[in-house]
DNA sequence: AAAAATAAAGAATATTTATTCACAAAACAC
DNA sequence: GTGTTTTGTGAATAAATATTCTTTATTTTT
């Protein structure tokens, strides 16, 4: 069933060497290749991808990827965010009251939010706490692995 | 008549400070500011201001603008890639023709296309030649100015 | 100043894209 | 195993977006 992880790959290549400029003609481009799908397989496909659609003087609209650059980039704000305001982080079942500098609790906040990956449902945000509640059978340590394994600054103060 | 650079202003901002998922979206947000127009309106401000509509697991789907550093990253390149491999330029009447690097030919041309703002209306790329067709009416002078206060490494050989 | 060219924009529409609904295959629980 | 949940998909449709066609205003040319 799991054709899509090829089929991901292959869109991704697709956008990365033609100008795209619609589902329908990408529809094509993969049937080409083998892979038959419908347009809304490929409008799932395409969100979850993270494709954007953006127009450009010379060769109107085309797919373009987040490149590795701009998402890793993206990731190295989020965990400076996060460095730059961590005091210090406390369990309690299920829940976690992190501390931060004053005035950078929602900044943390968001980044927590952003930051794939983590154990955690979600953040509530004061002025320099943030209450955060893990997800259900997650537990003290696999939070602090998750958050130093992404923050390796933390590490010191963990 | 002019509203629209105010509007395009306007709508910078509105798409820099809110997630906007629908031009019907930013309609609204747009009344609001006092700015009343159709979606038809919306549609080509957006692609003018090349806007990128993206989803983001968290948020859904939003209106994306170039940044700053991507448009400026993206010139950027563009012109290292013309300064890489310029070798000389020699015009005749409407026409030039630029030597490069071997195997150069190609990426320069590309990246002369890309550069807006140049007075010319196309490239044809050799190896290690590209012959330029400069727009009705413009001259030697005024494309090596062009040329020279897009790509100042230039300043030399010219 | 008239005529011609250009630029903006709305209304209607065509096109494109996202989602809803239904279903089947796989993974999981027992 | 059977029942249950999750995942992936297509068909149909809803929603969103781009474009065509037309009109009006503005600038340019003569």
């Amino acid at each position: 069933m799991n054709d899509r992880r090829t089929r991901l790959v292959q869109i991704k290549k697709i956008i990365r060497e033609s100008h795209v400029s619609s589902q329908e003609q990408l529809l094509k481009l993969l049937d080409e290749n083998g892979i038959s799908v419908t347009q809304a397989t490929l409008s799932r496909d395409l969100k979850m991808l993270n494709v954007s659609k953006i127009s450009n003087e010379k060769e109107g609209y085309h797919y373009h990827l987040p490149s590795e650059k701009e998402e890793k980039e993206a990731e190295k704000y989020l965990v400076e965010d996060i460095a730059r305001g961590f005091l210090s982080i406390e369990f309690s079942g299920n829940l976690a009251i992190l501390k931060t500098l004053p005035g950078h609790a929602n900044t943390v906040a968001i980044a927590l939010d952003k930051l794939e990956g983590l154990p955690i449902i979600g953040t509530i945000a004061g002025d320099d706490a943030i209450l955060i509640v893990l997800k259900e059978n997650e537990r003290e340590e696999t939070v602090i692995d998750a958050l130093v394994k992404r923050i390796p600054d933390l590490e010191h103060e963990l």
